[in-house]
DNA sequence: AACGACAGTTGCAAATAATGCAATCCCACA
DNA sequence: TGTGGGATTGCATTATTTGCAACTGTCGTT
């Protein structure tokens, strides 16, 4: 592990916050200001960060710059928009693709609902593994073994009364998605929002990719968000005939 | 300066043309296998990178976690998009917003022309301070004193026979922009292009942000182009007005 | 004009962290 | 079982990082 490094990228993230200082950079790792400025220098040049007229750092378009490379390696996620623009548009509300990668479902792109309340979430954030309808479909996708190993690494927050509390529930819950094709959260994640997802497969037939609809209470209720399902079931079909599917 | 932190962001800009092996990353530092190790392991556990089941590495999603935030910090990007959207359709060309920063200027959004030949850009590149319309407008509102210094240190390079070669020619070029409120790029950046921009500005009067509209030669000409100032200077207003401009 | 406060920056030696070697671990294949 | 290939770990050496002290620049006040 390279603790200079750990140091840098905290000062990254520290800037996903809001513009600092230097001096506030420094405090924040506990290291002489000097020390700060180094590093800071170092993201500068590689255009990670820069520095604006009043010596304030910010994030820098370098950081951006790469990120779009990233979004652009996660193939699916050109296939999907298309797709993912018209069922939000059909229904109104939040859509997100999510995909598992390095033992975590992130959501990979998001088009927000038209509705004032909506779920919170932003593309590069982990779902949680255990309450959200995506990581059910991506979890239930995996070899059991694999999943197995997944599922018993972890830790069960309930974050509602509804909210799955031990590996049984969850294996069981992972088995019926596998059999039916589609996952709920049925307010687990928020007690506010229930979503339904189906996978997206690729070539090799694997779920490389999971799409959700989100819905708050106040909007629809959780059963008129299982009448989006043929939808939702429609445009996953879609995507996964566009990405080359068996 | 950090000699390690640069290691690390060189891997990680690296990891941006493609998924790579421990050894293909060290073979680019010219390193032992181990130290790239352990600067591989410090971006995994701050999700910059990921790494497969084939221990393949991979940007990872708290990259582009990090990067939306550093793009919905830059406000005018959020405001201006509705705008640029209304724009893109309505003229069917390729929309760029870009702002000046840390001495350069850059791509903060863009929304795609629906033709087959387009400009190439990507949001977080840097855009020619001599040779785009886009750098024209910004510059050109510098006070004069910074215009001429960052005119002064930027290095010429002829892209095509159009581009500005020298500083005295740009700076009047500049003062032209100063004055009409718009810019051209008259096939300087690349031969087959032509562009158009103009200033957004703020509640400060400043322009902070330049819109630009660019048209392949094949699909219209210089003057066909110069048609589409009208749209282009009303959606530059409109934006300004709601960025709170005088 | 001079002074003080504050923030950023530079040079250098000491301190610390990074580095690479050698050994070990793990997996797949014959 | 043995072999090959790639990843990983422990340790001593080496190189880099770190923080101190001094300096620079800017701004506000007297």
């Amino acid at each position: 592990m390279s603790q200079t490094v750990t140091r840098a990228l905290r000062l990254l993230t520290e800037l996903g916050d809001g513009e600092r200082s230097l001096d506030q950079l420094a405090d924040l790792l506990g290291v002489h200001k000097t020390t700060a400025l180094r590093l800071m220098q170092s993201l500068e040049d590689e255009r990670f960060v820069y520095r604006d007229a009043d010596y304030r750092y910010h994030l820098g378009a370098g950081l951006f710059a790469l990120a779009s490379l990233a979004m652009e390696q996660r193939g699916i996620r050109g296939i999907a928009a298309p797709h993912l623009a018209a069922l939000n548009a059909a229904t109104g509300q939040t859509v997100h693709l999510a995909a598992y990668e390095g033992g975590e479902v992130v959501y990979i792109d998001k088009y927000d609902s038209r509705h004032k309340v909506r779920m919170y979430s932003r593309i590069g954030l982990k779902a949680g593994l255990h309450n959200t309808a995506v990581a059910k479909v991506l979890l239930a996708d995996l070899p059991p073994a694999e999943r197995r190993r997944v599922v018993s690494g972890i830790e069960f927050t309930p974050r509602t009364p509804n909210t799955i509390t031990g590996p049984q529930q969850l294996l069981a819950e992972l088995e019926t998605v596998a059999g039916q094709g589609w996952a709920v959260d049925h307010a687990e994640h928020e007690t506010f929002i229930n979503c339904v997802a189906a996978p997206v497969r690729d070539a090799s037939g694997r779920a490389v990719a999971a799409v959700s609809i989100s819905v708050p209470d106040v909007v629809a209720s959780y059963e008129r968000v299982l009448e989006l399902l043929p939808q939702l079931l429609e445009t996953t079909r879609a995507i996964s005939a566009d990405a080359g599917a068996p």
